[in-house]
DNA sequence: CAGTGGTCTAGACCACGCG
DNA sequence: GCGTGGTCTAGACCACTGA
């Protein structure tokens, strides 16, 4: 381990990043300890706050962990790298190691609800796509899905926008990355027709999801409403511990 | 806005509370500029490094940000200060205005099993707490809680830490913070036993939740199986895109 | 007890944004 | 040119841990 005092690249930047490495290879194990600030300031020849900056980014990005009067350690390698985060039907069968498909079940342009215009904030009398589809893991049903995407926000849709997936065309025509989305969970037991389309038995557990996802500009752009099958599917996520 | 130097508690933490509440009450409003850092470092006859510790903090946290050559202001409201992130039962009741209340249902140390001691990644012969807790929300039933967390995370526990919060005595326990939490959601069916319980009928949906919770150094410190009423209880949470 | 991280000081020079 | 945040120094005292 080495810096370069004289690069433009900052001294605590420098050590992050070899700490980094350390980590990831190996050299550095899970839960041993680190040498203390004073060594690293002397090994170095700079500051203890300089070895400090560098540390507690470190503790902020999770890689070390602090105990008053102990030292510094190496914490244990984060969970799964099962794509956290907001992501479509496709991505999440495709993480389970699955093969996704859809049927499209229904489509019309549809004119606004009170109720979805006011999740949508959109305008009242408008127009709006409503996409219901059966989708499907290794051609076994999984969810029923229903979509609604107010036609300000997508323009005409056409079958190919419904085999591919519909949120890169949403970030395309509105020139606006996909932000972040809320979701509501709630157990449910299965409608004749779910039932039916799910190939389950009428009554049989299922999970409703509603998720309302938003343009980085704030503007919701899509409502779903999906049941999934109780028995075949689980919703994993990871929270942290914010303040 | 004021400073007690003689005070136990750190400056820096005095001057982050302070900006956090002047945030919260609209003193300081989005997108304005704070004081930059050498005028408070005056203002309050402390050094600027100490100014900088307080408003990284809270550049961390989200609350401000800063542009170089510019100064620091103060973020855009979170999407709803609906409490996102990790909470325990009793902070997500609050959160909904209602008041929690638990009744310990079943206490005993038990021997790890297999499975147990998998997920919680502790030795295999081991002593293990599991307290089982009907969790109430205005004095009605609304999820049943069982928890396990090995012996050597927590010691001794008595009545008084299941009627607080468990959470900050095993924070303090192992002098290392909560850092984050995996949980898996499933619609089920209620049991017999489990309809008793929370005063529904068999085979109403329940919402199942299993949680696994880390320290910081990213030792599982507690698993947790809940069976949440469908009728009275909807899991809300929030994704970003991409991470 | 010696060593650790936690807090704090009073300076310094830099690159950047803006008028 | 001047004020901003970004980086860095060489010290200091504290509370805590463990032997």
């Amino acid at each position: 381990m080495h810096i370069d005092k004289q690069s433009p690249i900052p001294i605590y930047y420098q050590i992050m990043e070899q700490l980094k490495s350390q980590i990831k290879n190996g050299e550095l194990q899970p839960d041993a300890p680190l040498p203390s600030e004073r060594e690293y300031s002397e090994q170095f020849g700079i500051s203890r706050m300089t070895v400090r900056q560098a540390l507690s980014n470190l503790v902020n990005e999770g890689f070390l962990y602090r105990q008053k009067g102990r030292g510094t350690f190496v914490s244990r390698p984060k969970m799964e790298q099962t794509l956290q985060g907001l992501t479509s039907f496709t991505e999440d069968m495709k993480s389970r190691g699955m093969v996704p498909s859809s049927k499209l079940v229904d489509y019309e342009l549809i004119d606004s609800t009170a109720e979805l215009a006011g999740i949508l904030d959109c305008e009242h009398p408008s127009k709006i796509h409503k996409v219901i589809r059966v989708r499907l893991a290794n051609d076994i049903p999984m969810a029923i899905e229903a979509s609604y995407i107010p036609f300000d926000m997508a323009g005409e849709l056409h079958d190919s926008h419904f085999q591919t997936s519909i949120y890169e065309h949403i970030e395309q025509y509105n020139s606006s990355p996909i932000s972040h989305a809320k979701q509501e969970l709630e157990p449910s037991a299965a409608t004749q027709e779910e039932a039916k389309l799910l190939e389950i038995k009428k009554g049989a557990p299922v999970l409703l999801i509603k998720r309302t996802t938003y343009l980085q500009s704030g503007i919701a752009f899509e409502h779903v409403k999906s049941i999934y099958r109780g028995d075949r599917y689980t919703f994993v996520h990871y929270m942290d511990r914010l303040k």
